[in-house]
RNA sequence: GGUGCGUUAGUUCAGCUGGUUAGAAUACAUGCCUGUCACGCAUGGGGUCACGGGUUCGAGUCCCGUACGCACCGCCA
């Protein structure tokens, strides 16, 4: 038996009693004469004593171990003399009797602690060492535990948990696949799954009735903070139900993780914004409303009113009001001004006025406006005295609003309204069916292909199709998209229409979505779902900035697996054997 | 595909308008220290300044390119 107890489960009631104990060494301290061992496991750190005077050749060997040795050590469980209240384990110590080496360890690339000396890419590079950091297997143990409440949450609902393949079809709707070759069939090719869609719909028709999975899924697509070429979603769907049905169901299970893992009572029911609210409110389908600062739309105000040419020329004008930032210096209004201007935002320009303690307002653009429309400004803002009204126009609705978006949410950074600790949910309806792509000149799916429309939009499809409303909904999470999902189709000829919108013709409808419109004309069942982010919710439970931390062994930001080196090349006999040839980009 | 920032000791970083032998902290090694817990003290070793080119009497420093990393835009039904 390699041990008896863990690191982190010793006591003051342990005092007297003989243990063995297996874990790495953390860190030595050498007083002379007398030497500290921090021994570690996942469970915790427990101290080991050696004695010079009472243990010599016992304490020799102790100061000849270095950092990350594992070692194996029986002793008695000891009061301390100076306890550590930081720890757990810091009422007691092992005063050691018997050391074993189990095996050595070259010095460590970056020290395993908390506040570690390694950058990102080292520690990815040795995440193996990474995750022996407390801190970091913290984040995995959370993700566990996000996983067991949500398999008991769901299994309480009747949820059946099943898992579908791996190796699927490629469907060249919507993010671009991962290929794999078959070599069984030359110059065939699987596709790794972006999300197990059409397959839970199957398991629909197939009367599952409650299916859901913990699934991965795969998108070859640029990386970002939160996105990974492989993530896990949390993916359910249901027969016989309506989009409330779900929206409730889904928001109580919402409710029971926040209550479950992070101790909080969240109100119900959450917000419901439609798409188009949330548009005009906060320029954006996934409000961050940990904090107000909505949209004020300012066109009747503004625009021909005065003389400034801007405004009367722009298509949208809009405001929002930064309480008590009145006091803002000509520098702090510029580096706003830069922010709006900069590239990755890229607007022309920003307008502000400050109201003062006497409620006068001073702007940047007074010599075009007569004091009257100011305060018209003031009135239509709501601005107190004291407040900061930042505007921003332009000739594009949808640009200038994702401008004054980004504004906003710079706005509550810098003034401290968006609190990790502090969780705003709501959810976001009646998403649009499709939206125009330009490089593609055709509407796409907003949602994906499967969506159905609002009934009462139906009529639309032959008219007007871009006006259609879809049964999809989206929840959010302090500006965080966690999850959304829709009501499906289930009728073959509709999904027939949809697909022929999309530009398919009805070959290549069949080809493609063939065994999915087949299996509709066998009694499908109404039905809907919801995908959870769970890689999302983990980093939002343990305020993460990084999807990565809660990821064991995540990509780098070009998709690379720095530890495996992965992606690599394949020996020219794989090649073969594959019937494939690669050129390398020269 | 694009934009920005970065690359200097094992590691994290500093290194100004170009100018003697490139520094700090930490890690590591050695020695001292019997109650530490980020122990302390002393000493020491450790550098292809990412790579290639250019400007210059002279480049870690300026310019161009490449690679890599991070963040973002596009993209992500």
């Amino acid at each position: 038996m390699y041990r008896t107890k863990t690191c982190g489960e010793l006591r003051l009631s342990d005092v007297g009693s003989e243990v063995t104990l297996a874990g790495w060494v953390q860190r030595l301290r050498k007083m002379g004469g007398m030497t500290f061992i921090d021994l570690r496991d996942r469970y915790g750190i427990t101290q080991l004593v050696f004695d010079e005077a009472k243990q010599a050749e016992l304490c020799e060997r102790a100061n000849k171990l270095g950092r990350e040795y594992v070692v194996q050590v029986t002793g008695t469980v000891s009061e301390r003399y100076n306890k550590n209240p930081q720890l757990p384990t810091g009422d007691i110590e092992i005063v050691v009797t018997a050391l074993t080496v189990l095996n050595a360890s070259e010095v460590p690339p970056f020290t395993i602690e908390d506040h570690t000396d390694g950058g990102d890419d080292l520690r990815m590079k040795y995440r193996y060492l990474d995750l022996r950091r407390q801190c970091v297997r913290a984040n995995l143990e959370l993700r566990h535990r996000v996983c067991l409440e949500v398999r008991r949450f769901l299994d309480s609902k009747g949820f059946l948990e099943i898992e579908t393949p791996i190796l699927v079809g490629s469907t060249p709707e919507g993010a671009r696949d991962f290929v794999v070759p078959s070599r069984m069939n030359p110059g065939q090719f699987y596709a790794l799954p972006q999300s197990p869609q059409t397959l839970k719909q199957l398991l629909m028709v197939a009367g599952v009735d409650r299916y859901f999975q913990i699934a991965k899924c795969f998108r070859d697509e640029d990386l970002r903070a939160d996105r990974q070429p492989e993530f896990t979603q949390i993916d359910c769907e249901m027969s016989f139900v309506e989009q409330n049905d779900i929206i409730t169901l889904f928001e109580e299970m919402a409710v029971y993780l926040f209550k479950t893992i992070r101790g909080c009572d969240l109100p119900t029911p959450f917000l419901r914004l439609s798409w188009d609210e949330a548009m005009r409110r906060f320029g954006s389908d996934k409000p961050d409303m940990r904090f107000g600062m909505e949209f004020v739309e300012l066109m009747d105000v503004l625009k021909g009113t005065g003389d400034f040419a801007v405004f009367n020329e722009a298509k949208y004008i809009g405001g929002i009001c930064a309480e008590g930032c009145a006091s803002y210096t000509r520098k702090q209004l510029d580096q706003l001004t830069d922010f709006v201007k900069s590239p990755q935002i890229g607007a022309k320009g920003l307008v502000y006025a400050r109201v003062g303690e006497d409620g006068s307002v001073k702007s940047s653009v007074d010599k075009f406006y007569s004091p009257e429309v100011l305060a018209r400004l003031k009135e239509a803002m709501n601005a107190k005295p004291g407040d900061l009204i930042l505007i921003i126009s332009g000739p594009d609705t949808q640009r200038a609003r994702k401008q004054l978006c980004e504004l906003r949410l710079e706005m509550g950074n810098r003034l401290g309204l968006r609190d990790k600790n502090k969780f705003a949910l709501l959810w976001v309806v009646d998403f649009p069916m499709f939206e125009w792509s330009d490089e593609e000149q055709r509407l796409m799916a907003m949602h994906h292909p499967f969506t159905s429309p609002k009934p009462e939009d139906i009529p639309l499809l032959d008219t007007d199709p871009a006006r259609v409303r879809a049964n999809a909904y989206d929840m959010v999470c302090n500006g965080v998209e966690v999850g959304g999902g829709s009501i499906r189709i289930h009728d073959s000829q509709l999904q027939a229409k949809i697909f022929k919108i999309l530009g398919f013709t009805p070959e290549r409808a069949q080809a493609q979505f063939g065994f999915l419109m087949n299996a509709f004309k066998y009694g499908a069942p109404p039905h809907g779902g919801l995908a959870y982010g769970l890689d999302r919710w983990v980093s939002l439970f343990a305020g993460l900035d990084s999807i990565r931390d809660c990821i064991a062994f995540p990509k780098n930001n070009s998709g690379r697996d720095v530890m495996l080196d992965a992606p690599s090349v394949l020996e020219p006999g794989q090649l073969d054997e594959l019937c494939l040839k690669v050129e390398t980009k020269s």
